[in-house]
DNA sequence: TGCTATACTAAAAACGATTATGAGCAAAAA
DNA sequence: TTTTTGCTCATAATCGTTTTTAGTATAGCA
């Protein structure tokens, strides 16, 4: 037990160098004399001296260090961007600060304050619901932040997602033209953009080109869990749906083992679509066919995004719109 | 665009106090008059004073950020425990730096010595595997760290799980009471000490009880995903087993869906008990009876045992195990 | 009135890096 | 030989806090 720290003064001392040289060399700044770098390396090596993150982060600026808000880790939706995510923030040197924010809005200004507190260089945000008082947050700050896997109605950050409405729209058709006439979309609260306007705009889309009548009882709110989907399919019945798009894959699951739990066959009197194609997808039983919204790549695609914005390079677009597909399974005809 | 940065001095200047003075106020030391106080905290607000953390750690010399290991987020056995960890960080003010590892050794200790560069104040492993390099980095390190959801042997560090030996053995007792003659053991590599000692003694202790020879062949390894399991049922027919402990729910969920895509029927042909307990237990068809380990509370109380450890409180017990049930649905007769 | 105790506050020194600025020196040019 | 040029490297300022040290003002007391 003799030291404590070891500091870049120490090796400074050591190597008979200035603390100025052995920072050039750990940083890898070229104007250092091959001899010297050598010398100051073995020293390094030596005592073992590990730079303080800290530090070099008062005195640059630079944390290399992202916020990421997400509403749940444990929703396998969200998950899967965090880590696309994580995958290329570490290729690119960076750390991720995670924060859960239960899609909370106080929570998540609380959470974005205390992130923007620890001088994270850009911030990743997930979650549909986008409050007014996280946007004015947003705006006031002069950190780069994009969205991942939701839409920016007034584009202010970047953000990386896919084309909802077509892809709503596109499901949908898919389920009438099985010859489905009563078609439910199930979503999350349509106080949400992505729900309200996106989804049930596709779903609007559809509907109309194929000259069928918007009947609102058709449409359900529900939160994104696999017991509402269960509880949910009593109503789907009684609404007379014989088809649905769900939005979120746990919720699908239930609705799904609503169905058989109900005695009823899936395809065969019931198609369901699901929108995320995550791993769910595939361990349900008939396996359901889903919209494919690449997540990992959704989330990789924004940590990418958002180290071009903290190199301040030049963004040819701030808002990054990834292809679709629907995966065709087992639980549509 | 006018100012850049506001500090601690800006607001000094601005109430007509020290810096010392905010610092105190800011910092919630008591010894400052009522009067000043306020004056301070108008000024903070008028001048949207934010304390810079990075500045504040170097000072302090604490992050108040603590990193967290794990193998993969996307798994809900991990991201399950993640959640634990997050909600007790935050209800003591800390923050969580997220590294996902794959479990590869060399990523470890890579992610580890860039979690000690930033000067985290404790950090939490999670992973079944602890490879000799990442003991050995665990042992030199002076920050607190305890390990969430696994067993250490040599207790260097804190640690908090469950009593796998005993819980493997109540399960595998169950299949074997209600009649099962093979029962196989389907885990993770044996290599790792909670599948090749833990699990498998606790496997070989009800074995033992119940009169039944070990036969390594009812014994198998694989990795913890959905289609591997898909693809290990055959294995375990196979080789005659009528029932199988299986050492994680996704791959649990993968042996059921083969059995099924087979046409055996479960339970009646073939019992299953998985070991998570996790949301997937209750979406499979039928729904798996399971080991049921509280993975939220285990993370949370190791993130609660870390605040302990970096607070330099006494810790009775560096090794916390908490009690596991057996949640019996309908994978097993 | 003078002295001590009390209650705060001010100034300055860390904390451990980065980064201008410019000095020293050898090689090349004049 | 002298001057210029180009590398290397050292000095010192700086980043924004915390924290220690040294006060200062007020009040209490004899």
């Amino acid at each position: 037990m003799e030291k404590q720290t070891i500091t870049i003064y120490d090796v400074a001392r050591e190597a008979n160098v200035s603390m100025a040289t052995v920072s050039r060399v750990v940083n890898g700044n070229p104007n250092v004399k091959p001899a010297t770098r050598k010398k100051v390396l073995e020293v390094i090596d030596r005592l073992d001296y590990r730079p303080n993150a800290v530090a070099r982060g008062l005195a640059s600026k630079k944390t290399t260090t992202v916020g990421v808000i997400i509403p749940d880790v444990t929703n396998m939706f969200f998950s899967s961007l965090a880590r696309g995510i994580d995958d290329v923030a570490t290729m690119y040197k960076y750390n991720i600060i995670l924060a859960n924010s239960d899609e909370n809005s106080q929570k998540e200004v609380q959470v974005l304050n205390t992130l923007l507190a620890k001088q994270v260089d850009g911030l990743i945000y997930m979650g549909h619901d986008i409050s007014d008082s996280i946007r004015q947050e947003f705006s006031r700050s002069k950190t780069p932040i994009v969205l991942a896997g939701s839409v920016d109605p007034d584009e202010q950050v970047g953000s990386v997602n896919i084309d909802y409405v077509a892809a709503v729209e596109a499901a949908t058709t898919r389920l009438i033209d099985s010859g489905n006439q009563k078609v439910a979309l199930v979503t999350g609260p349509l106080a949400q953009p992505i729900n309200g306007q996106y989804r049930l705009q596709g779903y609007k889309q559809a509907l109309a080109k194929a000259g069928l009548a918007y009947d609102e009882s058709l449409v359900f709110e529900s939160e994104a869990s696999y017991h509402a989907g269960l509880a949910m399919f009593k109503q789907l019945q009684k609404a007379g749906a014989t088809a649905a798009l769900v939005g979120d894959d746990e919720l699908a699951f239930g609705v799904l083992d609503g169905a058989l739990d109900e005695g009823i066959s899936v395809p065969a009197d019931f198609e369901l679509i699901t929108s995320n194609n995550t791993k769910l997808t595939e361990m349900a039983r008939p396996q359901m066919t889903s919209i494919d919204q690449p997540l990992y790549d959704i989330g990789a695609v924004a940590m990418r995004l958002l180290t071009k914005m903290m190199n301040k390079e030049d963004i040819d677009a701030k808002t990054i719109r990834l292809g679709f597909d629907i995966t065709t399974r087992k639980s549509t005809k």
